[in-house]
DNA sequence: CTCGGTGCAAAGCTTTTGCATCCGC
DNA sequence: GCGGATGCAAAAGCTTTGCACCGAG
């Protein structure tokens, strides 16, 4: 068996990433017959020129900045409607830790949460895809996405220089 | 490769069983030295009497009725001490909802929430268990436990007859 | 012009906390 | 009797909701 797990390189942020994001948004809001306000528009470009993963209070603190503030039931409705249209994903690390990264361009990967630090290390293994596959077949279910998350602790030297 | 997914049958409660954790958990709390209150007694009979999942609120309610009522601080308490013994595992479905499970007795397994009706299957399959120790080589992490949960759509003939 | 979307603040829900009382040791 | 544990209610934290106003179509 080939052994392919590695870290996963968060895509650094570009302004053609943004273009292509925000066309599939257009097309999105227009099947869905919704409207393309410039609140929308602006969390999304907040959102793809963020790196790695962030929570509804510091995305609604970069915005507040911003020409066009917005406010935070606003920030959940688009959050929402991102989520549904696979540019952003959502994960639910804790009751407390709800995380959101965008999605757009990046390789399915899964997370490794340090219980003694709280940092996020993302992973990708594609045998987590054969399970899958077998619960699907067997349990007669259609699979739409998996969360899997393991706990781990850290010896330390892996875990000060990163951010959750 | 031997296909091994199965569906997790949940241990039907029997007195025996409860003798049993009450050992355990009568360790823990003196190792701990810890008091051996009856309000936690009372707690943790009950849940090795439930079968399934639960939340704080359904066992909260089935403990009011009780001879001894206890209050819901206590639950949250308790609760953390159990998880933490390893007699019970918490589970976080969704920001609300938090579920939990005895442990003792049972077979290591994940769990299939269908995004129609909420339901909640479990499986077992031991690959997880290889993607663990490869993270686990690889980013020099100890893993100590994890959560896989598939998402996936019913059709609808396995969904009917099965409770959260 | 219409009605969906937004902003604000209030409400909701689960979980935590503060404090007086209680009781295991 | 001492100090941890409990019970109650208030507080906290994140998310949703109600309502008046705004602006996209």
């Amino acid at each position: 068996m080939i052994i392919c797990v590695y870290l996963q390189f968060t895509m650094t942020s570009n302004p053609k990433q943004y273009e292509a994001v925000k066309h599939i948004f257009t097309a999105y809001l227009e099947n869905k017959k919704l409207r393309k306000t410039s609140e929308r528009y602006t969390i999304l470009e907040e959102i793809y020129s963020l790196t790695g993963h962030f929570d509804v209070e510091s995305l609604y603190a970069h915005l507040k900045g911003k020409k066009y503030g917005v406010s935070r039931a606003t920030v959940y409705n688009t959050l929402d409607l991102l989520v549904d249209c696979d540019l952003v994903s959502k994960h639910q690390f804790g009751k407390n830790l709800a995380q959101y990264e965008k999605s757009y361009g990046s390789r399915q990967h899964d997370h490794l949460i340090c219980t003694d630090c709280n940092n996020v290390v993302e992973f990708c293994d594609p045998r987590i895809q054969n399970i899958q596959n077998t619960v699907e077949d067997l349990l007669r279910f259609n699979v739409t996405h998996h969360s899997l998350i393991l706990y781990a602790s850290c010896k330390k030297e892996n875990c000060e220089n990163k951010r959750i």
